[in-house]
DNA sequence: GTGAAAGCGCTAACAC
DNA sequence: GTGTTAGCGCTTTCAC
């Protein structure tokens, strides 16, 4: 078995004219039998002749020439905030094994939830001329750059994350309803003085946690304060920062908080620790995103769960639904549940310590 | 300004004849003009005139055409064990801001620590003729599997994991040293029943831990016995499995533990604290990683840190060195240093209660 | 059922 | 400094 080299010394990768050499045909009688929507056109001699030359020379057909000719990449490009994020591990998960099904390849690029990054990662996957854009990176100013990608006429579909004024099916979790969940549970317990530390307000999901917040306190005819604050990033610091302006108010200190997001509860029980309150015992604290180790805090943390890993598979479902066939006329949204998981951060108003959670010291 | 579209409605992307055409040049001035290296060949003039051409027409050159063209698709695949696992959010982060800068774009996938996945993934790779390949997610079997890239003669690298008797370079954390760093630190606390919990051993880098800490206990003179077992994966179950297993084993328990990874050293806090002791009053845990919520968790955990970014930086780098220029005659093997981050699982052995770190209640 | 021919969009070697 | 020509490796009409 002699192995052809180029100049450089790679070995030289065989193609589809010497697989059609080695089995005395056309190069097209190749292309036939190794596709297997094609196969059927060929005699079934031929094709085995066909296939066991491919599978002596170790052929594999070049995706790259073929992307050119079909005009198809079998490519998706999939836009996140960021990778370290346990969300967005999740999701793209989903999204691959979906892909992965059909022969789609992710190419996952990350915005660092700057405008201008997020920007040339559009640009970058128009060039290489991905089938679909799965975003989940999008943010309020955002719409405009996605846009460029519809008027491309590249299928785009957003996931967990959404803004305004832009036809695409999205795909989402209900955080107004795992708000709802998040709030219902705290009055439950008989909390009438609830406050919430409010995520970023360029990112739907929170607004939408947001209103959950409202009107289940609403519902329940309890008073609704304006947040003082808006986190800037979800992040334990701005937690931080949030729950010390909320005790600086002055008043009577809430006895619950719904935490848009965990990082954000655990910088809020930090704080009330330093003040000299514990949690739940004095204050009960909800956190949204069950992330890995919140069980393992102390208190284990009581927070809402989401189905990300479904949503990408759902988002990638509907992506490969604009691919393969024609766009639906009126773009489908769709909402997963969340599920809220209760823990030790939370518990009855007026309880006392003996309904601890945690560790058990 | 009219818009063509094709059959199906999508817009037609311009070309660079449709450039050509409106700038009155020919395709190959273009293509000369748009690139930069080779735009000097070119009048100012027509330059100019090209580029305002192309300008107009919201031309971009298509990457696959190219890529066909140069054979290159200035495309680097990425293989990764885990999208959840943080250290790998890390890697790909640090490998994709260096990728950036000279216009390669990662492929990242993931082998969810299953061989079949792998090698799927590497065929996908070189099918699609991606330039490179880092692999970050090689372990005991895998070397046949990445010998296969190294044939196809596409270059490789190794990052964090590797293999032996694959020659290519080797960009890690020095978990060796990491593992010496940590032991240290309890021998110097005054411990003297030390034990570790031990990671998978089919990943070399848990087996530089071994080393690391078996050789700190000789040369303290101290009493090395066998690990109870081997985790069978990185995580909190397997941590309290292995903790039991050391409980359960008889003598004297041991006064510290360095576990191979956070969250094995999390399930190992567990079981001391079901079974009455306490962290670090009585036994001290030191962790591997560094992954995010470790300090605030209760005890803050004591841990190794590596700079896992800059590994990806470096390991870019290095592929590109051999993407561009030619293979070095022997790979280079760099380790980056970690370095201890003390906090509140370890203790002075008999410090007693009042060195407590966590919340402080 | 198979072959011939054309061409996806681009770049590079070669002319002039 | 610019145009001409060829061709990367494949798929897909169109003949026969």
């Amino acid at each position: 078995m002699t192995e052809e080299t180029t100049p450089d010394g790679a070995p030289r990768r065989g193609t589809i004219k010497d697989v059609a050499g080695a089995a005395g045909v056309h190069p097209s009688t190749v292309s036939r039998s190794l596709d297997p929507t094609q196969a059927s056109r060929v005699s079934a001699a031929t094709r085995h002749r066909v296939m066991a030359a491919a599978e002596e020379l170790g052929y594999r057909p070049d995706r790259v020439a073929g992307s050119l000719r079909r005009q198809r990449t079998h490519t998706v490009g999939v836009l996140v905030p960021d990778f370290g994020n346990p969300i967005v591990a999740a999701l793209i998960r989903g999204i691959s094994m979906r892909l992965e099904r059909d022969g789609y390849t992710p190419i996952a690029l990350e915005s660092q939830d700057q405008h201008d990054r997020l920007t040339a990662a559009i640009g970058l996957l128009i060039d290489r001329r991905v089938d679909g854009v799965i975003s989940a990176a999008t943010r309020a100013g955002d719409a405009r750059s996605l846009r460029r990608l519809v008027r491309a006429g590249v299928p785009v579909v957003m996931a967990v994350r959404w803004v305004r004024g832009l036809d695409v099916p999205v795909i989402a979790n209900d955080d107004l309803r795992g708000a709802v969940l998040a709030t219902e549970h705290l009055v439950e317990l008989g909390h009438r003085r609830v406050v919430e530390l409010h995520g970023p307000t360029d990112i739907e999901t929170f607004n939408e946690r947001g209103l959950g917040f409202r009107s289940t306190l609403a519902r329940a005819g309890l008073d609704y304060a304006e947040p003082v604050g808006y986190a800037r990033t979800p992040s334990v610091e701005e937690g931080r920062r949030l729950m010390r302006l909320v005790l600086e108010r002055g008043g009577d200190p809430p006895t619950a908080v719904f935490a848009h997001n965990d990082l954000t509860a655990i910088g809020a029980i930090e704080i009330l620790h330093e003040a000299g309150m514990r949690c739940p015992q004095d204050v009960s604290v909800v956190g949204y995103n069950d992330m890995p180790l919140t069980e393992h805090l102390a208190p284990p943390l009581t927070t809402v769960r989401m189905p990300t890993a479904e949503v990408g598979r759902v988002a990638a479902d509907t992506l490969l639904g604009l691919v393969e066939f024609q766009a639906p006329a009126s773009p489908v949204s769709i909402s997963l549940q969340p599920r809220l998981v209760v823990r030790g951060s939370t518990a009855a108003l007026g309880a006392g310590p003996e309904s601890t959670g945690g560790l058990g010291e």
